[in-house]
DNA sequence: TCCTATTTTATAATGAGTACAAAGATATGA
DNA sequence: TCATATCTTTGTACTCATTATAAAATAGGA
């Protein structure tokens, strides 16, 4: 089974219809989970699909977040980042590089969503901040 | 004891020259528990001090942050919103009209920070959301 | 008062994200 | 196959939050 046809499956679990750009798009993400930028997301691309628009990826991306496809993380104030993992994980970034990676592994009630008198809640983020150990050093 | 007189005191505990600006600035966060955007901030003082600039306001904030004075949260991808409340609680963001607001007595177990071999973490932020109450009736 | 460092201000620039309308692609039914 | 309606992609223009820059104002010490 190639890759392209297991994204296209998971498109279509969320009634996304596959065209090539979303096919594109989504293979990446499922292949980069480095919780990439629109900007990182569109220049990866583009050399193989030049007439690729960022337009269409923002398009793209805001259509997988309103159908549940992907997660978007508001962790880092500059831009908005894009995750497959719809699971509960953690995330850290890094002030000084500003990479953002995955934490597995904390316990499950950290991600349990609480009973609020005023608020009916549908989701819960956890960001973490500090140093990447490669910046630590230098 | 007058409110201006507390305030000068918090800014000289994080070594912040207290000038009329940043006093008022500061003084807004204390008495606005609302998680303020700079422009509800600037909107709200501009009246009463016709010459105050927005970019005085950015350049305030960012000189809280960098003092710990202040907490900036990231919950919100439109605006920078700002917390003199820097002890250990999580915030809420209405989907529907943007407010933020405090949810405290969560477990302190939260709020800990993870070891990881991998980072050295400096801070966590835990945000929650969804609609509410008053978005969910309409 | 004079000098210097700090702070504030107005303006311009940057850059992420959205709005819009035209062009292109795809599906459907005769 | 053709005609047509619908969906998707694209380029451009626009909005708006934030930062950069340099001049003006202010404060404090000699
Ligand atoms: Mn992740
Ligand atoms: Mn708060
Ligand atoms: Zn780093
Ligand atoms: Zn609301």
């Amino acid at each position: 089974m190639n890759a392209s046809l297991q994204t296209h499956r998971y498109l279509l679990q969320f009634s996304i219809k596959p065209s090539v750009q979303r096919t594109a798009v989504m293979d990446y993400l499922m292949k980069n989970r480095t919780h990439p930028t629109i900007d990182e997301i569109y220049t990866a691309l583009s050399p193989s699909m030049p007439t690729l628009s960022k337009t269409t990826v923002y398009n793209t991306l805001n259509l997988f977040i309103e159908r549940g496809a992907v997660q978007a993380l508001v962790i880092d104030e500059k831009n908005a980042r894009f995750d497959v993992d719809t699971s509960s994980h953690a995330h850290f970034i890094c002030k000084s590089c500003g990479k953002v990676h995955d934490i597995f592994n904390l316990k499950p009630e950290l991600f349990e969503i609480p009973q609020h008198p005023n608020f009916t809640i549908h989701s819960v983020e956890i960001s973490y901040s500090g140093l990447c150990n490669a910046c630590k050093e230098s």
